[in-house]
DNA sequence: GAATATATTTGACAATTGTTAAAAAAATCA
DNA sequence: TGATTTTTTTAACAATTGTCAAATATATTC
């Protein structure tokens, strides 16, 4: 996939929320810029400010942080970098990292801002886009509320079987709340 | 608090998103009916649809569902009645109740959209509500992932301390994803 | 205020999950 | 391919959390 292919496939991915006229997507794109990223390459670290919103066509970032035991906890995969910080500004409390090498295409924030003032259209679009990642957000709450860690890995197949294939179970594990030893055991008595 | 004053106070809630000017917030406001509610009454009941917003300025609401095992489990205490069943137009997931009697301002999803068009700021208004939303998820997911209990609870007591003291342990303890009883023994460790 | 309903705590025990360390399996890279 | 790294599994044991049933405490209602 190059630089174009990139750009169309961000096309079909906006046609889902909006229709935008060509001349909006011209506008749009144009602040876009294309990025190749390595396997295990940082978007962002924790303490850092997200100052932008990344699109991909292949492959998922990793959010991560630590907590008070210094273990690692992931807690999302998903492509805009801490969300969050970009919204508030606030430093990030995530890293959030490639899972595989992709490219990917990058507009910063001011840019975005600008692009709200000129096109109602895109801005629309950035409320549809906060009002799924707020969709996302509460249905892995659900995931994790209520349910015994069986049920949650249960239902992660059934509803995000993709997840499984392609992310290392220890990051699955961490996602649904529990260790990956637990997941380990889970596993081989489902089986 | 009548009618007036609950005006006043969605006008200030309103001002930490955005400025509308003074016909904005009346087209707005026109749009908005006063209701009351009794303590424990449901704004919204699971399968239902939501197609609505509600504003309040006094209480809480209690978000809650029911898990394979029948046991209720309570997953936010909010103010926007199911914000995913009122996206998508899905049946809600979970049912919402009214903590205590309180008086709410509510708009229906199809006259919002009909403000949306008509002004730009009240559709920045609603960008803005979105993102505010995928925000509160967030953290709360961020609570629930990778922490003890223990230190969940002493968490929310930081930064929430009101939702300890107004609400019941019982909904707290579902809240972190613990059973009343797990709660009340950290409670008693604690102190 | 007494009666009733609701909320919280307690204790004994069971089940689940975490911890640690090590082995096995799989993926990656030179 | 062979060596190295990463990921997954296993096992023994500890710690946490859930379950159930009952007692206490608190709030609500008439």
């Amino acid at each position: 996939m190059d630089s174009t292919n990139l750009r169309e496939a961000l096309r079909d991915y906006i046609k889902k929320f909006i229709h935008l006229s060509e001349e909006e997507f011209e506008l749009l794109c144009d602040l876009f810029s294309y990025r190749k990223l390595e396997k295990r390459e940082h978007l962002i670290k924790a303490q850092e400010r997200c100052d932008r919103i990344i699109f991909t066509a292949n492959g998922y970032f990793r959010f991560y942080h630590w907590n008070d035991k210094g273990i690692e906890i992931t807690s999302d995969f998903y492509f805009v970098p801490s969300y969050t910080s970009f919204l508030t500004g606030d430093p990030s409390l995530v890293n959030v990292q490639a899972m595989e090498s992709m490219e990917v295409l990058e507009i910063s924030k001011s840019d975005l801002e600008k692009l709200y003032v000129k096109s109602r259209n895109i801005e629309t679009l950035a409320r549809k886009l906060a009002e799924m990642i707020a969709i996302n957000s509460e249905r892995h709450l659900f995931l994790l509320l209520g349910q015994t860690a069986e049920t949650r890995y249960k239902e992660l197949m059934e509803k995000y079987p993709q997840y499984i294939q392609s992310i290392p179970l220890q990051y699955i594990a961490s996602y649904l709340g529990i260790t990956k030893e637990s997941l380990s055991r889970i596993r081989k008595s489902i089986h």
